[in-house]
DNA sequence: AACATGACAAGTT
DNA sequence: AAACTTGCCATGT
């Protein structure tokens, strides 16, 4: 992908990679909390949309970001739909596409990180 | 080249 | 309290 910089500096897409790379096993975060991190609710879908591009990337745990509800919204877009199977496979209870106690995994990188 | 859409979220009505 | 509107930026058509 051509890594295409905004005036600023970086794009979204390098700086969603990075936070979501971040991310410890087990636990969980949301577009929303990257959004604020990056700057301010600049734009949760982009950071969706930066994590359609991540899930390509092995090395980028996407499985790892939900919806603000710990909702699985993006599990479409992964490979053999194995997103649940993944996070269960971190300790992350997954009943009917959400998050169990979501907020006990929920990592907030502008807090964990700072 | 222009228009529409998308793994969302927060504020307003 | 529920529904509607706005923000944000890259991609696809």
């Amino acid at each position: 992908m051509s890594k295409k910089r905004d005036k600023t500096g970086y794009s979204f897409f390098e700086d969603v990679h990075a936070v979501v790379r971040l991310i410890p096993r087990g636990r969980v975060t949301s577009y929303g909390a990257i959004a604020h991190y990056l700057g301010t609710k600049m734009s949760a879908r982009m950071v969706g949309w930066a994590m359609n591009a991540a899930a390509k990337e092995k090395d980028i745990p996407a499985h790892r970001v939900v919806n603000r509800i710990g909702l699985l919204t993006g599990k479409h877009h992964f490979k053999g739909h194995s997103m649940q199977k993944r996070l269960e496979a971190e300790g992350i209870q997954v009943k009917k596409d959400s998050i169990v106690r979501f907020q006990e995994h929920f990592w907030d990188p502008a807090r964990e990180l700072s």
